[in-house]
DNA sequence: ATCTGTGCAAAATCTTTGCATTAGC
DNA sequence: GCTAATGCAAAGATTTTGCACAGAT
Protein backbone atom coordinates (compact mmCIF):
# COMPACT_ATOMS: atom_id res chain seq x y z
CA UNK A 1 0.00 0.00 0.00
CA UNK A 2 2.40 3.22 1.46
CA UNK A 3 1.27 5.31 -1.00
CA UNK A 4 4.20 7.64 -0.56
CA UNK A 5 5.21 10.94 -0.99
CA UNK A 6 2.43 13.22 -1.17
CA UNK A 7 0.32 11.98 -3.88
CA UNK A 8 -2.01 9.92 -2.13
CA UNK A 9 -4.55 12.75 -2.50
CA UNK A 10 -4.35 13.02 -6.55
CA UNK A 11 -4.00 9.53 -7.24
CA UNK A 12 -6.62 7.90 -4.29
CA UNK A 13 -9.83 9.27 -5.18
CA UNK A 14 -10.41 11.83 -6.89
CA UNK A 15 -12.47 15.14 -6.05
CA UNK A 16 -12.26 17.92 -8.63
CA UNK A 17 -9.90 20.29 -6.33
CA UNK A 18 -7.01 18.76 -3.91
CA UNK A 19 -7.15 20.86 -0.61
CA UNK A 20 -4.83 20.07 2.07
CA UNK A 21 -7.83 18.46 4.45
CA UNK A 22 -8.77 15.98 1.43
CA UNK A 23 -5.04 15.49 1.34
CA UNK A 24 -4.76 14.64 5.13
CA UNK A 25 -8.17 12.48 4.92
CA UNK A 26 -7.55 10.52 2.61
CA UNK A 27 -3.98 10.04 4.24
CA UNK A 28 -5.22 9.06 7.11
CA UNK A 29 -7.60 6.80 5.70
CA UNK A 30 -5.19 5.02 4.04
CA UNK A 31 -2.85 4.64 7.16
CA UNK A 32 -6.01 3.28 9.12
CA UNK A 33 -5.32 -0.83 9.33
CA UNK A 34 -8.42 -1.38 11.56
CA UNK A 35 -12.08 -0.91 10.45
CA UNK A 36 -12.77 3.34 11.32
CA UNK A 37 -15.82 5.44 12.30
CA UNK A 38 -16.01 9.28 10.73
CA UNK A 39 -14.78 10.06 14.18
CA UNK A 40 -11.71 8.14 14.18
CA UNK A 41 -10.52 9.82 10.90
CA UNK A 42 -11.90 12.92 12.33
CA UNK A 43 -9.72 12.59 15.33
CA UNK A 44 -6.72 11.29 13.53
CA UNK A 45 -7.02 13.74 10.54
CA UNK A 46 -6.75 17.08 13.46
CA UNK A 47 -3.59 15.32 14.52
CA UNK A 48 -2.33 16.60 11.25
CA UNK A 49 -4.51 19.32 10.02
CA UNK A 50 -5.99 21.07 13.31
CA UNK A 51 -9.56 22.92 13.09
CA UNK A 52 -11.02 20.48 10.20
CA UNK A 53 -14.44 20.19 10.68
CA UNK A 54 -16.48 17.30 11.12
CA UNK A 55 -18.50 18.26 7.74
CA UNK A 56 -15.40 18.39 5.87
CA UNK A 57 -14.61 14.38 6.76
CA UNK A 58 -18.20 13.31 6.10
CA UNK A 59 -18.16 15.02 2.59
CA UNK A 60 -14.60 13.54 2.19
CA UNK A 61 -16.00 10.02 3.12
CA UNK A 62 -18.41 9.95 0.92
CA UNK A 63 -16.45 10.92 -2.51
CA UNK A 64 -13.62 7.95 -0.77
CA UNK A 65 -16.82 5.64 -0.76
CA UNK A 66 -18.46 6.99 -3.76
CA UNK A 67 -14.81 5.83 -5.67
CA UNK A 68 -14.32 2.70 -3.91
CA UNK A 69 -11.35 4.22 -2.03
CA UNK A 70 -12.97 3.17 1.24
CA UNK A 71 -16.08 0.71 1.58
CA UNK A 72 -18.49 0.96 4.33
CA UNK A 73 -18.83 -2.20 6.73
CA UNK A 74 -22.00 -1.13 8.07
CA UNK A 75 -22.52 0.07 11.66
CA UNK A 76 -21.08 -0.55 14.62
CA UNK A 77 -22.62 1.04 18.07
CA UNK A 78 -24.31 3.85 16.36
CA UNK A 79 -21.84 4.96 13.27
CA UNK A 80 -20.98 3.87 10.40
CA UNK A 81 -17.64 2.17 9.98
CA UNK A 82 -15.14 1.37 6.91
CA UNK A 83 -12.50 -0.11 5.67
CA UNK A 84 -9.67 1.09 2.85
CA UNK A 85 -9.32 -0.78 -0.07
CA UNK A 86 -6.35 -2.26 -0.73
CA UNK A 87 -7.73 -3.40 -4.48
CA UNK A 88 -9.37 -2.22 -7.09
CA UNK A 89 -10.40 -5.54 -7.82
CA UNK A 90 -14.08 -6.54 -6.29
CA UNK A 91 -13.11 -8.10 -2.86
CA UNK A 92 -14.45 -8.30 0.48
CA UNK A 93 -13.06 -7.51 4.19
CA UNK A 94 -11.99 -9.33 7.13
CA UNK A 95 -12.81 -7.75 10.23
CA UNK A 96 -11.37 -8.76 13.09
CA UNK A 97 -13.95 -9.09 16.05
CA UNK A 98 -11.21 -8.76 18.67
CA UNK A 99 -8.87 -5.76 17.58
CA UNK A 100 -10.70 -4.48 14.09
CA UNK A 101 -8.09 -5.08 12.32
CA UNK A 102 -8.79 -5.40 8.14
CA UNK A 103 -7.44 -7.28 5.88
CA UNK A 104 -8.58 -8.33 2.41
CA UNK A 105 -10.37 -11.14 1.61
CA UNK A 106 -11.69 -12.88 -2.13
CA UNK A 107 -15.37 -12.84 -3.06
CA UNK A 108 -16.68 -16.33 -3.04
CA UNK A 109 -20.01 -14.56 -4.42
CA UNK A 110 -20.99 -16.60 -7.51
CA UNK A 111 -24.15 -14.44 -9.16
CA UNK A 112 -25.02 -17.62 -11.79
CA UNK A 113 -25.45 -19.63 -8.27
CA UNK A 114 -28.41 -17.44 -7.65
CA UNK A 115 -30.01 -16.53 -10.89
CA UNK A 116 -31.80 -19.12 -11.27
CA UNK A 117 -34.02 -18.50 -7.76
CA UNK A 118 -37.41 -17.39 -9.10
CA UNK A 119 -35.87 -15.68 -12.01
CA UNK A 120 -34.32 -13.07 -9.96
CA UNK A 121 -30.95 -11.80 -11.00
CA UNK A 122 -28.32 -11.30 -8.52
CA UNK A 123 -26.47 -7.53 -9.72
CA UNK A 124 -24.88 -7.49 -6.64
CA UNK A 125 -24.09 -7.85 -2.68
CA UNK A 126 -22.74 -7.06 0.15
CA UNK A 127 -20.68 -9.28 2.17
CA UNK A 128 -18.58 -8.73 5.29
CA UNK A 129 -16.36 -11.66 6.95
CA UNK A 130 -15.78 -11.28 11.12
CA UNK A 131 -13.49 -13.41 12.95
CA UNK A 132 -10.30 -13.15 14.98
CA UNK A 133 -7.02 -12.81 13.83
CA UNK A 134 -4.36 -14.66 14.50
CA UNK A 135 -3.26 -11.80 17.37
CA UNK A 136 -6.56 -12.39 19.22
CA UNK A 137 -6.74 -15.96 18.97
CA UNK A 138 -3.39 -15.84 21.06
CA UNK A 139 -4.27 -13.36 22.83
CA UNK A 140 -6.26 -14.44 26.29
CA UNK A 141 -9.23 -12.82 25.16
CA UNK A 142 -8.93 -9.69 27.23
CA UNK A 143 -11.50 -6.81 26.56
CA UNK A 144 -9.88 -5.07 23.59
CA UNK A 145 -7.84 -1.68 24.90
CA UNK A 146 -11.04 0.74 24.74
CA UNK A 147 -9.23 3.07 22.35
CA UNK A 148 -9.11 3.54 18.39
CA UNK A 149 -9.54 0.56 16.15
CA UNK A 150 -11.16 -1.17 18.88
CA UNK A 151 -13.17 -4.22 19.29
CA UNK A 152 -15.79 -4.06 16.42
CA UNK B 1 -44.42 -19.02 5.80
CA UNK B 2 -48.50 -18.74 7.03
CA UNK B 3 -47.73 -19.01 10.77
CA UNK B 4 -51.12 -20.19 10.97
CA UNK B 5 -53.92 -19.13 13.68
CA UNK B 6 -52.99 -16.43 16.05
CA UNK B 7 -49.94 -17.97 18.04
CA UNK B 8 -48.02 -16.36 16.15
CA UNK B 9 -46.53 -14.29 19.07
CA UNK B 10 -45.95 -17.26 21.58
CA UNK B 11 -43.83 -19.36 18.82
CA UNK B 12 -42.11 -16.71 16.79
CA UNK B 13 -39.59 -15.06 19.29
CA UNK B 14 -39.87 -14.97 22.32
CA UNK B 15 -40.33 -12.46 25.09
CA UNK B 16 -41.02 -13.39 28.33
CA UNK B 17 -44.83 -11.65 28.32
CA UNK B 18 -47.15 -11.95 25.15
CA UNK B 19 -48.12 -8.64 24.54
CA UNK B 20 -50.87 -7.97 22.44
CA UNK B 21 -48.34 -5.50 21.31
CA UNK B 22 -45.59 -7.70 20.67
CA UNK B 23 -47.95 -10.09 19.45
CA UNK B 24 -49.33 -7.74 16.81
CA UNK B 25 -45.39 -6.57 15.56
CA UNK B 26 -44.69 -10.51 14.63
CA UNK B 27 -47.71 -10.70 12.94
CA UNK B 28 -46.70 -7.33 11.23
CA UNK B 29 -43.16 -8.42 10.20
CA UNK B 30 -44.01 -11.88 9.48
CA UNK B 31 -46.80 -10.24 6.97
CA UNK B 32 -43.87 -7.91 5.37
CA UNK B 33 -42.75 -9.71 2.15
CA UNK B 34 -40.23 -6.80 1.60
CA UNK B 35 -37.56 -4.89 3.44
CA UNK B 36 -38.92 -2.87 5.55
CA UNK B 37 -37.84 -0.04 8.52
CA UNK B 38 -39.06 -0.14 11.95
CA UNK B 39 -40.94 2.58 10.67
CA UNK B 40 -42.56 0.65 8.32
CA UNK B 41 -43.53 -1.73 11.11
CA UNK B 42 -44.82 0.81 13.34
CA UNK B 43 -46.99 2.31 10.46
CA UNK B 44 -48.62 -1.87 9.76
CA UNK B 45 -48.87 -2.24 13.23
CA UNK B 46 -51.20 1.09 14.29
CA UNK B 47 -53.31 0.05 11.59
CA UNK B 48 -54.06 -3.38 13.80
CA UNK B 49 -53.15 -1.48 16.64
CA UNK B 50 -53.25 2.32 17.24
CA UNK B 51 -51.39 3.73 19.94
CA UNK B 52 -48.48 1.85 19.97
CA UNK B 53 -45.68 3.23 20.86
CA UNK B 54 -42.54 3.55 18.82
CA UNK B 55 -40.07 2.68 21.62
CA UNK B 56 -42.29 -0.28 22.05
CA UNK B 57 -41.49 -1.47 18.26
CA UNK B 58 -38.10 -0.64 18.82
CA UNK B 59 -37.52 -2.99 21.48
CA UNK B 60 -39.66 -5.45 19.91
CA UNK B 61 -37.60 -5.30 16.52
CA UNK B 62 -34.33 -6.08 18.75
CA UNK B 63 -35.80 -8.74 20.80
CA UNK B 64 -36.49 -10.31 17.06
CA UNK B 65 -33.81 -9.85 15.75
CA UNK B 66 -31.86 -11.02 18.88
CA UNK B 67 -33.98 -14.20 18.26
CA UNK B 68 -33.13 -14.19 14.36
CA UNK B 69 -36.80 -14.07 13.26
CA UNK B 70 -35.41 -10.93 11.82
CA UNK B 71 -32.37 -10.20 10.52
CA UNK B 72 -31.13 -6.67 9.79
CA UNK B 73 -30.07 -5.42 6.56
CA UNK B 74 -28.05 -2.58 6.56
CA UNK B 75 -29.21 0.82 6.66
CA UNK B 76 -31.19 2.58 3.73
CA UNK B 77 -31.89 6.21 3.59
CA UNK B 78 -30.50 6.73 7.14
CA UNK B 79 -32.72 4.21 8.87
CA UNK B 80 -31.87 0.15 9.95
CA UNK B 81 -34.12 -2.58 6.96
CA UNK B 82 -34.79 -5.36 8.56
CA UNK B 83 -36.04 -8.83 6.71
CA UNK B 84 -38.19 -11.20 8.42
CA UNK B 85 -36.44 -14.97 8.01
CA UNK B 86 -38.25 -17.36 7.13
CA UNK B 87 -35.70 -20.23 7.97
CA UNK B 88 -34.21 -20.98 11.32
CA UNK B 89 -31.12 -22.39 8.91
CA UNK B 90 -28.51 -20.24 8.27
CA UNK B 91 -29.52 -17.95 5.23
CA UNK B 92 -29.24 -14.68 3.48
CA UNK B 93 -31.41 -12.79 1.62
CA UNK B 94 -32.00 -11.76 -1.93
CA UNK B 95 -33.37 -7.98 -2.08
CA UNK B 96 -34.95 -6.74 -5.40
CA UNK B 97 -33.99 -3.13 -5.95
CA UNK B 98 -36.86 -2.41 -7.48
CA UNK B 99 -39.48 -3.03 -5.03
CA UNK B 100 -37.71 -4.05 -2.25
CA UNK B 101 -38.81 -7.99 -2.34
CA UNK B 102 -36.70 -10.37 -0.24
CA UNK B 103 -36.19 -14.08 -0.73
CA UNK B 104 -33.97 -16.32 0.80
CA UNK B 105 -30.91 -17.74 -0.38
CA UNK B 106 -28.38 -20.27 0.48
CA UNK B 107 -24.90 -19.46 1.63
CA UNK B 108 -22.20 -19.54 -0.41
CA UNK B 109 -19.91 -18.74 2.38
CA UNK B 110 -17.09 -21.57 3.31
CA UNK B 111 -14.88 -20.43 6.80
CA UNK B 112 -12.65 -23.36 6.19
CA UNK B 113 -11.85 -21.25 2.35
CA UNK B 114 -10.42 -18.10 4.49
CA UNK B 115 -8.92 -19.83 7.92
CA UNK B 116 -5.73 -20.00 6.37
CA UNK B 117 -5.40 -16.29 5.16
CA UNK B 118 -2.69 -14.65 7.92
CA UNK B 119 -3.89 -17.56 10.71
CA UNK B 120 -7.57 -14.97 10.11
CA UNK B 121 -10.09 -17.84 12.11
CA UNK B 122 -13.85 -16.64 10.07
CA UNK B 123 -16.44 -17.34 12.98
CA UNK B 124 -19.30 -15.18 11.24
CA UNK B 125 -20.16 -13.14 8.38
CA UNK B 126 -22.91 -10.73 7.15
CA UNK B 127 -23.91 -11.16 3.44
CA UNK B 128 -26.97 -9.67 1.29
CA UNK B 129 -27.35 -9.97 -2.25
CA UNK B 130 -29.07 -7.44 -4.03
CA UNK B 131 -30.33 -8.25 -7.91
CA UNK B 132 -33.69 -7.67 -9.39
CA UNK B 133 -36.89 -9.83 -9.09
CA UNK B 134 -38.53 -11.32 -12.16
CA UNK B 135 -41.14 -8.86 -12.13
CA UNK B 136 -39.24 -5.77 -11.89
CA UNK B 137 -36.91 -6.90 -14.98
CA UNK B 138 -39.75 -6.55 -16.96
CA UNK B 139 -40.76 -3.72 -15.74
CA UNK B 140 -39.74 -0.24 -17.01
CA UNK B 141 -37.86 -0.37 -14.20
CA UNK B 142 -37.50 3.76 -13.13
CA UNK B 143 -36.23 4.49 -9.55
CA UNK B 144 -33.22 3.49 -7.58
CA UNK B 145 -29.86 1.57 -9.51
CA UNK B 146 -28.20 0.11 -6.63
CA UNK B 147 -27.07 1.60 -4.09
CA UNK B 148 -23.90 1.27 -1.38
CA UNK B 149 -24.13 0.89 2.32
CA UNK B 150 -26.56 -1.85 2.02
CA UNK B 151 -29.20 0.63 0.09
CA UNK B 152 -32.20 -1.39 -2.05
C1' DA C 1 -13.38 34.53 -12.89
C1' DT C 2 -15.38 30.24 -11.64
C1' DC C 3 -16.64 26.87 -8.85
C1' DT C 4 -15.21 23.16 -5.64
C1' DG C 5 -14.11 22.46 -0.99
C1' DT C 6 -14.18 24.33 3.84
C1' DG C 7 -15.93 25.55 8.54
C1' DC C 8 -19.27 26.69 11.70
C1' DA C 9 -23.52 25.89 13.47
C1' DA C 10 -28.23 24.83 13.17
C1' DA C 11 -31.34 21.36 11.67
C1' DA C 12 -33.18 16.91 10.72
C1' DT C 13 -33.48 12.13 11.91
C1' DC C 14 -33.25 7.91 13.96
C1' DT C 15 -32.71 5.42 18.42
C1' DT C 16 -32.28 4.98 23.15
C1' DT C 17 -33.53 5.77 27.84
C1' DG C 18 -36.09 7.18 32.25
C1' DC C 19 -40.13 6.56 34.73
C1' DA C 20 -44.68 5.68 36.24
C1' DT C 21 -48.30 2.45 34.94
C1' DT C 22 -50.39 -1.71 33.10
C1' DA C 23 -50.94 -6.36 32.71
C1' DG C 24 -48.85 -11.34 31.74
C1' DC C 25 -47.70 -15.55 34.22
C1' DG D 1 -47.30 -10.44 43.42
C1' DC D 2 -43.37 -10.14 40.76
C1' DT D 3 -41.66 -8.16 36.84
C1' DA D 4 -41.63 -7.70 31.86
C1' DA D 5 -43.64 -4.66 28.59
C1' DT D 6 -45.75 -0.19 27.37
C1' DG D 7 -46.13 4.82 26.32
C1' DC D 8 -44.84 9.26 26.46
C1' DA D 9 -41.46 12.49 26.28
C1' DA D 10 -36.87 13.98 26.72
C1' DA D 11 -32.31 12.98 25.80
C1' DG D 12 -28.51 11.34 22.76
C1' DA D 13 -26.08 10.80 18.71
C1' DT D 14 -24.95 10.74 14.09
C1' DT D 15 -25.40 12.94 9.59
C1' DT D 16 -26.90 16.46 6.66
C1' DT D 17 -27.52 21.08 5.07
C1' DG D 18 -27.26 26.32 4.55
C1' DC D 19 -24.14 29.99 3.92
C1' DA D 20 -20.37 32.94 3.26
C1' DC D 21 -15.55 32.60 2.24
C1' DA D 22 -10.96 30.91 0.63
C1' DG D 23 -8.26 28.81 -2.70
C1' DA D 24 -7.29 25.91 -6.75
C1' DT D 25 -7.62 25.73 -11.78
Amino acid sequence: MALDGGELGRSAYVGARVSPQRAAIARAADAMTSAFSVDDLLEAVRRQVPGVGAATVYRAVSAMEASGFVESLGVREGSAIYARCHSGEHHHHLVCTGCGAVSDAECPVAPERYTASDGFRVTGHSLVLYGQCAKCQSAPSSISPHGRGGGI
